[in-house]
RNA sequence: GGCGGAAUAGCUCAGUUGGCUAGAGCACACGGUUCAUACCCGUGGUGUCAUGGGUUCAAAUCCCUUUUCCGCUACCA
């Protein structure tokens, strides 16, 4: 096999907040196929995946369950490790942002940085929710609240280190119109253009003080490394990178000399801003050459309904192999995948593409085929010669079908390249159709055009099953082994014939997918979900209990100068400009007032008319969006950010006060 | 609000620089077949190619109107 040269891969380090769900696992499986054809083409393959394990969350998280941050990332590290073995992975390196030598080099980087004049020492500010300890830009808060909670936010700052983005933009804006490969998909590339890099970049702030399980920037204790210079340096730290030219050897190997640039940084779309822009700014600061490419993946999204842990219709791995196989899963998420949109996944879609493929195309061509060989030739298939015009289209087609799964893989077209193979055993289906081995099997002169034929399948199948062994790798395997065929190199692919004439195969061929009912599935499903509500939301759902921050003491009299009335709504309306506003008409006693209330998510304009519902009505006017309000409209809200409108228990009517 | 993208068969989508009767898969119907996991093969669409207009010998493909959906909008990992 001809030397291709060397092939740096990683994906996206996957953040130990908790289990990764379908979506998430989905880039380590698309990695692995790309990476697998990558070695198949006869690549020097670095395959690097990971976890991201600090941070705010984390440390919430783990004091949540009572135990350390570092006990926390080692459960949840672990088991995303064990889920990307479960999906058969074959990554070189994992790497983990809390190991140590990772931890040392962005020490060292950031000091660098920082010596050179990149980083400096500013002000974080924004605006801030003290129950929530969080910062936030002025564009992130709701109604000016925070948007976790609701509160009122304040301005304030923290001290911060900050990375210079302005001086590298030209140089950047230069790079990515010289390279126009670079981000992909392509289209992403005007959003990063026209949002960021032309209207200038404001500096990222690098560093925290107000938590501290990250990592501690050595010359001032009291901030630890923030974010994106610790997470995006994985791509080299895990090469064995080192700031000071003494890189950590592996086996022998200098990683970083070998690998770096990365061929491909494989990441999901919502984080192509820190990879296109940020990454590429940090390596220019440490002269280092930029990754060849990035391609920001669309996402696989639940058909039925958003994800959520409480309804417990979340799709895990794990779940899923247990349904259908570790193969079908990975079959599925690569097929259905297309190039720019987002991808659906639920159980139906899941069961169809099962059988209608898998189960009908791929596995009944290979069952048929082996069975045929058996009845009729006593399991040996040998090439007679006796060929007729049929012939030459199926090793057409056959033979054609590398270079054209080929050109997919190399636009990252996984979806197509795996459709290209199955063409052939579409074709193989038709093949035996059209031949009839059946009738040639019932009269003794055809035996050997009938050897012939089914000598063409075995070699057909087994081209094909080596071509899936990226996607589906178990599958090629057992394939092969109920053929008793060797795996064929991409090389030899260009050559009808390879399949050793005479060789047996089984006498007892396995069904490799079984065909499944939908209605069956379903129900095993609705099971799993029980379980899974059970888990997550149950304690919630019997019942839910929220504290929130208690506001400092108020007398009587500060009571009593809010008025709280009962009113009617008698119009509502949307506020156009905006996502969540909506404008209602409000009848208190004889007075009508206008009043904007963020709930549209909640409530419709329509369902909202006829309303009676509760009213600060002596707040200050204000306008929001533009349009003037002149009260609150009050509603009770849950953990989840649930709104709900308070209305009076009993009938009473428009401008009754509360009190 | 700003920038960008998309609207093609019941469903999911292909349609290269404008050019032969607009395609694929799935689903559905009918026919064929029986080696096989009730499987496989064949046949079947009058689709206003979102809308209205324009350029052209020729437009799903280029330009403009309108409508609807979607993405991004900066420090969230």
């Amino acid at each position: 096999m001809a030397d291709k040269g060397t092939y740096y891969l990683t994906t996206a380090i996957a953040y130990t907040s908790g289990k990764p769900h379908i979506g998430n696992t989905y880039e380590a499986v698309l990695a692995d196929s790309i990476v697998r054809f990558k070695r198949q083409e006869g690549y020097d393959v670095r395959f690097q995946t990971g976890t991201d394990e600090h941070g705010q969350k984390i440390e919430l998280k783990a004091e949540e369950a009572g135990i350390t941050p570092k006990q926390f990332v080692d459960d949840v590290s672990g088991e995303i490790k064990s889920i990307w073995d479960l999906m058969n992975t074959s990554y070189d390196k994992f790497i983990r942002t809390t190991d140590d030598y990772h931890e040392k080099q962005v020490q060292k980087i950031f000091k660098k940085l920082y010596e050179q004049g990149d980083i400096y020492k500013g002000y974080y500010e924004g605006m801030y929710c003290t129950p929530c300890e969080s910062f936030f830009t002025s564009s992130q808060l709701v109604d000016g609240k925070c948007p976790d909670c609701g509160r009122e936010c304040q301005p304030a700052k923290e001290e911060a280190y900050f990375l210079k983005l302005s001086k590298y933009t030209d140089r950047l804006i230069e790079h990515i119109n010289t390279h126009p490969e670079f981000i992909q998909p392509e289209s992403r590339k005007n959003e990063m253009m026209n949002n960021f890099l032309l209207p200038g970049l404001q500096d990222l702030c690098v560093s925290r003080t107000s938590f501290k399980w990250g990592i501690p920037v050595d010359f001032d204790p009291d901030h630890v490394v923030y974010v994106w210079l610790d997470a995006l340096s994985n791509y080299i730290t895990g090469l064995g990178f080192d700031l000071d030219g003494n890189n950590t050897p592996e086996n022998g190997e200098d990683l970083f000399a070998k690998f770096w640039p990365a061929d491909l940084h494989l990441i999901g779309k919502d984080i192509l801003r820190f990879h296109t822009i940020y990454w590429p700014i940090m390596l220019m600061a440490l002269d280092l050459p930029l990754p060849k490419q990035i391609f920001g993946h669309p996402w696989l999204l639940q058909g039925d309904g958003k994800m959520s842990k409480s309804k417990g219709n979340v799709l895990y791995a794990d779940d899923l192999v247990n349904m259908f196989g570790v193969d079908a899963v990975r079959y599925f998420v690569l097929h259905e995948m297309p190039f720019e949109n987002d991808g659906v996944i639920t159980w139906e879609l899941m069961v169809e593409r099962m059988n209608s493929d898998l189960a009908n195309t791929l596995g009944n061509l290979v069952n048929r085929t082996i069975s045929m060989t058996n009845k009729y030739l006593g399991g040996v298939a040998e090439d007679k010669g006796v060929t007729e015009d049929v012939d030459a289209d199926l090793k057409a087609l056959v033979l054609g079908a590398k270079d054209k799964v080929v050109a997919k893989m190399d636009k990252l077209r996984v979806a197509d390249a795996i459709t290209e193979v199955f063409t052939i055993f579409k074709r193989c289906n038709k093949y035996i159709d059209e031949t009839e081995p059946w009738i040639l099997g019932k009269d003794e002169a055809k035996k050997d055009r009938l050897s012939t034929v089914l000598y063409n399948l075995i070699e057909s199948i087994t081209i094909g099953a080596s071509l899936l062994k990226s996607f589906m790798p178990e599958t090629t395997e057992k394939i092969l082994a109920q053929l008793n065929a060797t795996e064929r190199e991409l090389d030899d692919m260009d050559k009808f014939g390879g399949y050793v004439s005479g060789t047996k195969v089984t006498d007892k061929p396995e069904i490799l997918f079984m065909r499944l009912d939908v209605k069956e599935v379903l129900a095993k499903a609705e099971e799993i979900q029980a379980a899974q509500a059970e888990a997550n939301g149950a304690p919630q759902e019997e019942e839910e209990v929220i504290d929130i921050e208690a506001k400092p003491e108020i007398t009587f009299d500060d009571f009593m100068k809010l008025q709280f009335q009962v009113g009617e709504i008698i119009a509502c309306e949307e506020v156009k400009k905006s996502k969540k506003l909506l404008c209602s008409q409000v009848k208190i006693g004889s007075e009508v007032k206008q009043i904007v209330s963020g709930i549209k998510q909640h409530y419709s304009a329509e369902e909202m008319v006829g309303k009676k519902v509760m009213v600060l009505v002596n707040l200050k006017p204000a306008k929001l969006a533009g349009v003037l309000s002149e009260g609150m409209l009050l509603c009770a809200e849950d953990a989840e950010g649930n709104l709900a409108l308070m209305t009076p228990e009993k009938k009473m009517p428009t401008g009754a006060e509360i009190c």
